[in-house]
DNA sequence: TTTACAATTGAGAAAGTTTCTCAATTAGGG
DNA sequence: CCCTAATTGAGAAACTTTCTCAATTGTAAA
């Protein structure tokens, strides 16, 4: 597993520093949207002494391997979570920030009747959907 | 169709300044996402003067009176665009940020299955289709 | 294992974005 | 035409993100 994760790093000539691993640890131990500073501050708990400018340059690396994504929250502030394998969409519970994925995209049936229709290529989209999950609703 | 607007702020007890019209004038003729910097550009070739503090708040506020949509662009920087009459999303072109609305919404249909699926009671839904429109492919 | 080098890091400066403060102005009801 | 509360402009302040550079460190090759 580690060593696939390595690899991808390697094959773009990229070191597999402590910092980038403990910035993907944070996201894989935590199956939530997280703020940069909040992942600045797990960070720090795994790794003392990282430095901030360091979180957003192993984000930025992580997203451009398609390892972490990058979202929008309604309140405007940006923050991340591991990357879904294959095309998925998150459920955001607006109450604990938690992620629930779902697989079944309902944009991929229409993109081509949408392209005709408005003339415009679609080639992506982003989608997510917030309400409130079992725990947080008792 | 002003008078209307007018009124919408009137019955909040808002004041409808020559700001803010010029910040709803500018939303109104440019069909597309504006960031900040551009709306507060446009907005003082209307009413010279105008401080970028002001085109925040007026635009706080035409939110705030579903009268404009702070939108998420993949770049990181928030924009604004004019609210979409019912429900609707956007379909935002990559090259020149023109924005097409689109009425059917398929994530409606499958928001009970999901809900029941996945434990998440289903609130709301941010969707954003990205492609190249007509002009911009020749 | 050791060496060599390009990639990466931490620290702080710098740039950019958003919010706040407050005196002066103004829209709009009466 | 007043009065008053809402709003504004200007600049300070707070916050977020990027940049710079000397020092450090993974990693491939020897
Ligand atoms: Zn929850
Ligand atoms: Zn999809
Ligand atoms: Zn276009
Ligand atoms: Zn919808």
């Amino acid at each position: 597993m580690s060593k696939d994760i390595k690899n991808i790093f390697h094959k773009q000539g990229l070191k597999f520093t402590p910092q980038r691993r403990a910035v993907l640890k944070v996201l894989q131990d935590t199956q939530a949207y997280l703020s940069i500073n909040r992942i600045h501050t797990k960070v720090k708990e795994l790794l003392p002494g990282t430095g901030l400018a360091t979180v957003y340059r192993s984000l930025e690396t992580l997203v451009e391997l398609e390892l972490a994504v990058k979202v929008h929250l309604e309140d405007g502030c940006h923050s991340y979570t591991l990357a879904p394998e294959g095309h998925r969409h998150p459920i955001v519970c607006t109450d604990c920030s938690r992620v629930i994925e779902y697989t079944e995209c309902p944009i991929q049936d229409i993109s081509k009747k949408l392209s005709k229709k408005t003339g415009v290529l679609i080639k992506t989209h982003f989608l997510q959907l917030f309400g409130k999950c079992e725990e947080c609703r008792n």
